[in-house]
DNA sequence: GCCAACGTTGGC
DNA sequence: GCCAACGTTGGC
């Protein structure tokens, strides 16, 4: 069992939606080290659902890994957002997995919070500068974060 | 909206 | 292979 954390901004897709839709793709990852940690993703995996670039910013919910990476579609169409001229099908240069719904928080355990709590103290999350969108969590600091928000 | 930090691109 | 320029992320 591996613990991650990953990223999105609600206005782009929220916990709720997660929620609602039961499962998504994440799909759009453009980072060739957020892919690499996507790639090495089992099912079962349990994520930290993050919301970024909001005023409340921090852990909403659980997710988990409901399937491994495949190829992820979005970089072979070319009117899209997400396209990349240098994938083909043999070739693929982006994956993406499949994330389900755990639960959402009563309350979010906030960025503001996380800092401030020194048993999170070396959290990849918390390190000045960083940004990437997908990250692995130790399983001290993925289980204090729990309890914290049970 | 600002801007620091970072990853990627491309000229050389 | 170096590194400046650029685009993006994301906290504030």
């Amino acid at each position: 069992m591996q613990y991650w954390l990953m990223k999105t901004e609600p206005e782009e897709y929220s916990i709720k939606d997660l929620k609602r839709l039961k499962t998504t793709r994440w799909e759009g990852v453009r980072n060739f080290q957020a892919r690499n940690f996507m790639q090495a993703m089992r099912a079962g995996d349990q994520v930290l659902f993050y919301h970024s670039s909001t005023e409340e910013t921090g852990i909403y919910g659980l997710a988990q890994v409901t399937e491994i990476a495949t190829p992820d579609k979005t970089q072979f169409d070319p009117k899209g957002h997400y396209y990349d001229k240098r994938s083909t099908k043999a070739k693929p240069l982006w994956m993406a997995v499949e994330v389900g719904f755990v639960r959402e928080f009563n309350k979010p355990f906030l960025l503001r919070d996380m800092r401030k709590d020194k048993r999170l103290a070396g959290m990849r999350l918390l390190q000045k500068g960083q940004r990437l969108s997908v990250q692995p969590v130790s399983k001290a600091h993925f289980e204090h974060i729990l309890k914290q928000t049970s």
